[in-house]
RNA sequence: GCUCCCUUCGUCUAGUGGUCCAGGACGCUGCCCUCUCAAGGCGGAAACACGAGUUCGAGUCUCGUAGGGAGCACCA
């Protein structure tokens, strides 16, 4: 029988960075087994459902490669199934109606509480086998096995046994007429024929009672993966305030998905002392089995760090057209200056994100608005300065192939003729290029600008290195 | 309160009873390279939460303690 995941969010949001991993890890685990990764949108909670959450998912699955086979899969497109297969629960005597109002119920817990024992539900309807009525507070409850233990071989976490006793008979049905989320995996995970349940470590306390609807069904229980959290960098858990940002964000700050992926791999799982894994590393490598049992942080530098590897490794041309999205996003025209890729070629050493390039890239795209004083005044008012950019000006003015390796010659033969070591050459010419004393290589620096723009900007230096 | 889960350098991790005075990576840091900034090269500091037990031998197994987390809904 062939692996089969699936990746159930409630789109209620975007998809945050643990979602994402929950996806990944999904998706691995069908693609290494050759079987199918579905997605399932639970979308029960009419309240906090939205569309825009829906296509936020989709959108950000997608930016990273993680495409479903199947789906998606609405839970509010099979409330007939539901209901059918409740009806059937009801029928084989494994559910029955409770009437108990909301305050009983609280009541009810209360009471449970004070004796220190959890709150649950007290099973009052359990053996009346009442009929079907007409009551606003009619839902369907589940005859939980009431003696023996849940024992399951979890994949992350290992052999976990849970007594039948702590487990209440929990509502399948409520009284709006909606399945509640455990019932609904359940048959929904039955239906689409689901051999890997692979999801956050929030709901190993649910898979007990998710493993006694299934045996009820004389359905097979399926394999589970129950993924630890992703912590923030405080070590607390992501909340809106601090890190929880969905997946697009990433993108916007500059990243590739390939290093979100790869980071994201390695964040609770490993192979050996590997750090960089293509996808297709991944797909052949991953096991759920392996995956850490304990929760992670998430570390913003490691990310850095990757992203930039991606930068330098990867063929420039192929991130040249994410660069220029990014120069776009800051109102910069890619036409209007070099190359994109031969940005990157020149950047990709210097920056973690394709953010930063662009914002660095944009001294080749629109005139130089600021001038740094400190620069100006060390490297333009010295007294060689004046010679070195009219010794440029002229012999870059006479070059005939405009291309790094020729300016690189140019430069040096500046340096040699006046006699002067390559950073008094280069400091010059770099803040007549820039008005930073920051920038790539000099021949870079000068090439990318462009023949008519490096002359007008060695030009203007030198005006301002007589300027007092 | 009850049940369940987690615990190796600051962070991500390797480690499945001896090969571990604990390895790699990020970060930090020293030196080298160098036209700036980086990148790169070579070094360095830095961890088995604690306590018992099992064993000839424990980071590795067991039990406790502490700390952290999740859940206990007609929310997923």
């Amino acid at each position: 029988m062939s692996v089969r995941t699936r990746f159930a969010p409630s789109p209620t949001g975007f998809l945050h960075i643990g979602g994402a991993r929950t996806a990944l890890y999904c998706w691995l685990e069908a693609r290494h087994h050759g079987g199918q990764f579905i997605l399932r949108v639970e979308d029960t909670d009419r309240e906090r459902s939205t569309d825009e959450a829906v296509q936020a998912i989709i959108d950000g699955m997608q930016w990273l490669g993680l495409e479903a086979d199947e789906g998606p899969v609405f839970q509010t497109a099979r409330l007939e199934r539901y209901r059918e297969v409740a009806e059937q629960l009801r029928a084989d005597g494994k559910a029955y109606y409770a009437y108990e109002s909301r305050e009983q119920i609280d009541a009810m817990r209360a009471e449970a509480m004070s004796r220190g024992e959890k709150p649950r539900y007290n099973g009052y309807y359990r053996d009346r086998d009442e009929p079907y009525r007409d009551d606003p507070n009619r839902v369907l409850r589940f005859k939980n096995p009431q003696s023996g233990s849940v024992v399951f071989e979890d994949k992350v976490k290992g052999r976990i046994e849970w007594s039948n006793s702590e487990l209440d008979d929990f509502v399948l049905f409520r009284s709006d007429g909606y399945p509640t989320y455990n019932f609904a995996v359940v048959v929904d995970d039955i239906d689409m024929g689901i051999t890997a349940v692979i999801r956050g470590d929030d709901h190993v306390n649910n898979t007990p009672r998710q493993i006694n609807v299934y045996q009820a069904l004389g359905a097979t229980v399926p394999v589970f993966a129950h993924l630890p959290m992703i912590l923030g960098a405080d070590g607390q858990k992501l909340s809106k305030r601090h890190g929880a940002v969905g997946v697009m964000q990433y993108r916007e700050d500059g990243y590739l998905p390939e290093a979100l992926l790869n980071y994201l791999v390695r964040l609770g799982w490993s192979h050996g002392d590997q750090e960089i894994f293509s996808v297709d590393e991944m797909v052949r490598l991953f096991d759920i089995a392996e995956v850490n049992a304990s929760a992670a942080r998430f570390d913003m530098a490691k990310l850095g760090w990757l992203n930039q590897q991606y930068l330098k490794s990867q063929d420039p041309a192929s991130i040249a057209p994410e660069l220029e999205w990014h120069l776009q996003r800051i109102g910069i025209d890619p036409t209007s200056g070099p190359n994109p890729a031969a940005v990157v070629t020149a950047l990709c050493d210097r920056v973690q994100t394709l953010k930063d390039m662009a914002e660095r890239a944009r001294v080749w795209y629109s005139p130089i608005t600021e001038w740094d004083d400190k620069a100006v005044k060390k490297h333009l008012k010295s007294v060689t300065a004046p010679k070195v950019l009219d010794a440029a000006l002229q012999a870059l003015g006479e070059l005939g192939d405009w291309q790094v390796e020729a300016i690189h010659g140019v430069v040096a033969r500046v340096a040699e003729q006046l006699e002067l070591g390559m950073g008094k050459v280069a400091q010059p010419l770099r803040v007549a290029m820039t008005g930073t004393q920051v920038s790539p290589s000099i021949d870079q620096t000068i090439y990318l600008a462009g023949r008519d723009v490096a002359l007008h900007r060695i030009k203007h230096a030198l005006d301002l290195s007589h300027a007092d």
